[in-house]
RNA sequence: UGCCCGAUGGUGUAAUGGUAGCACAACUGACUCUGGAUCAGUCAGUCUAGGUUCGAGUCCUAGUCGGGCAACCA
């Protein structure tokens, strides 16, 4: 995992490499906008390592700026959750914390050296017919009867707009561009709206706010962005965003570049069908583990590095992708198959009885910490007359390359010694196996023979009294289809939730891992990987996520 | 029936006119005290048709398919 952080060849790294060579700025400057209107996502974590990478690639800075532009939808709550998110992720804005709400002087001003030079108007279209003077996108819109009025008048009106003797609505200002552009935004769009709405920062001193298309490029000309990096939704907004650079007096033009958004299988990610998840309750709430936000990804029990890992590997292009999820699931099984801690844990219990081991004798065996890791030890693991292993790893009517307990058949107890299966109890009336027994060979202490006899499979358990309850939440994929969004005539993307995305059970491990700490991270081996959770756990009480399940290939194979 | 963008194995990407490579997934086998990991291997790709060129995934033309754009959202 050392060169996870490596950074990546793709277009945008081409261009600034280019304007670097040609020694066209100073020093590089990249920014993260949120808007702080929801909580970040997976898609944002491509967008935050993009460019917090490039700016340390390229010696230069990266600033993380609030785009709070809109009052409506924005809230103090998002920026606190945005702020840890984006530190969590590992990366460091340095000093460099902006808002938008803190140019809005500067804004207005430049609104007011536009109007000046002729280049925006008030106009008193109401909605409605602002939407009919715009045409569509195949026939050309017409001029608004407002657009001519005297830059006096537009420059009254605009300050009358800001001092507040309008009603919300009642006015807007355009910029003054082409009604006959093919390109919608380039009609004449709105720039400045009258709205009062409390803004988490500026309170009510602002009755007029501008903007995204007004706003944006001057947000990164002020703090001397030069490549201003944002997704291909945006690509069409680009002349209007070189337009209004143009006629105005900033002190730098930023490029736009354009990247593909980051699609993943089996979940959605716009904030507004994630709010209404979570708004809805059908999770837990923004960090629900199941939520590919970047706090449910890290309750869940992603690391920082499995997450940039995964969107080096996913690259940076212009096409439309849609990401297999099982790329992210093999980020976090890579690094956790080096570093997580091995643990035993029996997710559906039934007894093992060893026949011929003395009632009420407890030894304790050498577990190995992680087999990847010889620096991370032993831990002694209980062993007694009567285990709990796994009701799945017996079988009274196995097929042949069943490596586990069926009768006659030899297996090993990790860890532990090689026991051979006699039987089963089942119960008298309903004919459920109640227990499995088997009987040991005393001298196969810690899993080897002596006469170096092979044996195939090797089967987890824990001690039926030194072992401890432990609550486990199994996490599945939110949707039961790849692709959620696709739904059809009627249809909601809720059609496809899974019902089964959270099987709360409660197994039975290790003593030790009654006292693991809230984020601790174990492999439960030929299980899974957990993580103690960080809000449900309880001193002593820990309950666990599983963060991932260990790849099976025989489970796989010999399903139903 | 406008404008913009895109198109390489199942998926994500690389190749910047010169051997189509890597990763994930899937499948085989080897090894293994996790049916994990690891190792070896297999499967499988340049949207179509013309053109330029000694040579085209790459350049040109025309199509096809996909996405985006008609909030006083960002």
């Amino acid at each position: 995992m050392a060169d996870t952080d490596e950074p990546v060849a793709h277009f945008i790294a081409d261009r600034i490499a280019e304007d670097v060579q040609q020694g066209r700025h100073e020093r590089i400057m990249t920014r993260f906008p949120p808007e702080p209107n929801g909580y970040l996502h997976i898609g944002h974590a491509k967008s935050i390592c993009l460019n917090f990478g490039l700016a340390e690639q390229f010696a230069g800075v990266c600033n993380l700026r609030f785009d709070d532009t809109n009052p409506a939808a924005e809230e103090a709550e998002y920026v606190s959750s945005i702020m840890e998110d984006v530190r969590w992720l590992g990366f460091d804005w340095g000093n460099r914390l902006y808002y938008a709400s803190d140019y809005f002087e500067r804004m207005y001003q430049y609104a007011e050296e536009l109007i000046a030079a002729g280049h925006a108007y008030v106009c008193t279209l109401t909605p409605e017919e602002f939407k009919d003077y715009r045409g569509v996108p195949t026939r050309p819109g017409k001029a608004s009867p407002w657009r001519d009025r005297s830059i006096e008048e537009n420059l009254d009106l605009f300050r009358r707009m800001r001092a507040g003797e309008f009603e919300d609505g009642a006015y807007v200002l355009r910029a003054k561009i082409d009604m006959g552009s093919p390109n919608l935004h380039m009609r004449d769009p709105a720039i400045y709206r009258i709205k009062r709405a409390h803004h988490h920062r500026t309170g009510d001193k602002w009755c007029i706010y501008p903007m995204y298309d007004f706003a944006h490029g001057l947000e990164d000309a002020i703090e001397g962005v030069t490549h201003s990096i944002c997704t291909l939704e945006f690509e069409v907004h680009r002349p209007l965003y070189d337009w209004l650079l143009d006629q105005l007096s900033v002190p730098c033009h930023p490029q736009q570049i354009e990247f593909a958004r980051l699609n993943l299988t089996y979940t959605v990610m716009s904030k507004r069908k994630l709010l209404e998840l979570v708004r809805d309750k059908v999770v837990w709430g923004w960090d629900d583990p199941r939520m590919p936000t970047v706090s449910g990804l890290r309750r869940r029990g992603y690391t920082p590095a499995s997450i940039r890992a995964f969107c080096r590997k996913i690259g940076v292009t212009k096409t439309e992708s849609l990401t297999d999820i099982a790329l992210l699931e093999h980020c976090i099984r890579d690094e956790l198959n080096a570093s997580a801690s091995r643990a035993m844990v029996v997710v559906d219990p039934i007894k093992l009885v060893i026949e011929n081991y003395p009632a009420g004798q407890v030894e304790y065996l050498d577990g190995v910490n992680n087999p990847e890791d010889p620096a991370a030890g032993t831990r002694p693991v209980a062993f007694s007359k009567e285990l709990y292993i796994e009701r799945g790893d017996f079988m009274e009517e196995a097929p042949k390359k069943f490596y586990r307990l069926k009768p006659g058949q030899e297996v090993r107890l990790r860890y532990g010694y090689l026991v051979t299966c006699t039987g089963c109890e089942k119960d008298p009336v309903t004919g459920e196996v109640v227990a499995v027994t088997c009987t040991y060979d005393p001298e196969t202490r810690g899993g080897n023979a002596p006469d170096g006899r092979r044996v195939r499979g090797t089967i987890h358990w824990v001690s039926k009294q030194e072992c401890v309850d432990l609550p486990l939440r199994l996490f599945d994929r939110l949707f039961t289809v790849d692709v959620p969004d696709d739904v059809p005539e009627g249809g909601h993307f809720r059609d496809h939730l899974n019902p089964d995305s959270c099987q709360e059970i409660v197994a039975k491990g290790e003593a030790l891992l009654g006292s693991a700490q809230p984020g601790e991270r174990y492999q439960f081996e030929r299980t899974g990987y957990f993580i103690a959770d960080s809000k449900d756990s309880q001193p002593g009480k820990p309950v666990f996520n599983r963060i991932v399940p260990l790849k099976d290939s025989w489970g796989k194979k010999h399903k139903r």
